[in-house]
DNA sequence: AGAAGCTGTCTGCTTTTTGATACAATTAGG
DNA sequence: CCTAATTGTATCAAAAAGCAGACAGCTTCT
């Protein structure tokens, strides 16, 4: 009754030494098993392993050598941009690179609960919805939908949405933003979204949810946002203070820093003379 | 030579037509096309489509009528463990929900560059590698591998790490955990990740990687943690102050709350009756 | 009541993926 | 130098996934 869809075999092999190699349970440098040992090991044909291999292979994770064997590869060191825990992008203006974005949808309608409740919206009440791609050097990072409430989102036009960031948008408009609330996490992108990010669909994506307040208590804006790990990740540093008679982290201004897998303690900062970008 | 691995059709539809409704494109009590015009629309078989739609329905995202259509159900409210920022499962505690420990790997080992690297260690020092489950009302939510210089992890037993959280242990010996930096990113697991976490291979999972650094510069811990998305998600507060002239978002610390996509205070469940203590 | 449209189910066929095997080219070690 | 082990490549067979079509039962609307 259930049809349950078995992950292709190269696919779930892939996963598995991926898995191990990004986790160090294999250290880089080392051979990995020949091509028929891990055949056998798991149960399938050497062309499976293989094609699993290439993968590896592709992404740079590991090296194949004639005669030798498959050796995993030093950590390629990308580098994805680094965010702080507030999301702003203002590290990327400090270090000079070009952010543009592409609005790809722009309409109002009616919300959804999910999107309306949040908001605290009367029911009836129509927001505007719009879709949104954050490029950095001319690459797709995140994806985001933004659903507003009516009588903001007329403070603005749909070119302004096109070229300036959305709470500034709102600020200049005298709307005051005083409180938000967001959540991370994971989950795959379809097709439509994986086309906008230059991802093959099924990939893991970074997932936020962010809904922003004005002093009243209403919602302004509600955000839903996916980014590349590969090109984007949260980073966010604490210190243990004590607080209260107890031992507690506290978060600190995380520095930009062009690496995200090794990250450095933290090192003097130029001055910021440039505004934050939102995405 | 690049073997692509295309994505299964049917899992192609499924996330193309799962991203449509956690986006909100299409609300919940809407109807979906139906089988015939989906498969037409998008090239595929209804048998397809079918299966595509029984993935979606066994999610509880969407619910079939015979006769009559198939219709986008309300969000199915599963409500994540909230951690705060600063990853403290103090939340959690309060809330008095049990959780557990499950220690699946100890071993002292020759750690990868990737590992000594931010630790800051000397060539040749060798790591406690250890790998945790973390379970709560007996269900699995976490997968941890910590690596800890040899020196730190020599001031605990095995047996300890399987009961004590790892951080309280340190500070027991009298290391002091002064500094911390991390980052939360977004991945797939491998097969036996996913057997841990009782997930498919291939799902996404929120991944957060930690070092903790003692006043001497010197790391003492590092943490790779990977969890289930459905049932932990990181979620932070900000408010908008005046920092040295311009408006900046600080973090303040989340309350406790079994909601994160609607903050609002939700029914209790079932009283944690059993209490899995694991060695 | 009847018609139209929908989901649920089954069957045979086609396409894609995986498997088994053989062999060539390269490397490392005795 | 020779041997054993490794990856690279090709071919054909087997298994799995997808497809097209038909039909039954339920729901909704005319």
């Amino acid at each position: 009754m259930t049809a349950a869809v078995e992950l292709l075999k190269t696919r779930r092999l892939y996963l598995l030494l991926r898995d191990r190699i990004v986790t160090g349970a294999v250290g880089p440098g080392s051979r990995l098993p020949s091509e028929p040992a891990l055949a056998q090991e798991h149960g399938v044909s050497r062309v499976t392993v293989r094609r699993a291999l290439d993968l590896l292979a592709e992404e740079g994770l590991v090296r194949r050598r004639v005669g030798s064997g498959t050796f995993v590869e030093d950590p390629p060191a990308s580098r994805p941009i680094v965010a702080d825990f507030s999301n702003v992008l203002s590290n990327l203006i400090e270090m000079g690179r070009a952010t543009a974005v592409k609005l790809l949808s722009f309409a109002y309608v009616a919300p959804p609960a999910s999107i309306a409740e949040p908001l605290g919206l009367e029911p009836g009440e129509r927001v505007q919805r719009s879709v949104r791609v954050r490029l950095i050097d001319g690459q797709p990072f995140s994806y985001l939908t933004t659903h507003v409430p009516e009588r903001i989102g007329l403070t603005y036009s749909e070119r302004d949405l096109a070229t300036i960031p959305l709470l500034e948008l709102m600020e200049r408009s005298g709307i005051v933003a005083e409180r938000a609330t967001q959540s991370i996490s994971a989950t795959l992108v379809g097709p439509e979204t994986a086309a906008a990010l230059d991802l093959a669909p099924g990939s893991p994506v970074i997932s936020l949810t962010r809904v922003v307040y004005e002093p009243s208590g209403r919602g302004v804006e509600h955000l839903h946002a996916l980014y590349r790990p590969d090109r984007y990740a949260f980073q966010m540093d604490f210190v243990r203070t004590d607080v209260a008679g107890a031992r507690r982290w506290t978060p600190t201004v995380v520095q930009a820093s062009r690496t995200a897998s090794s990250p450095r303690p933290s090192r003097p900062k130029r001055t910021a003379s440039q505004k934050g970008t939102r995405p």
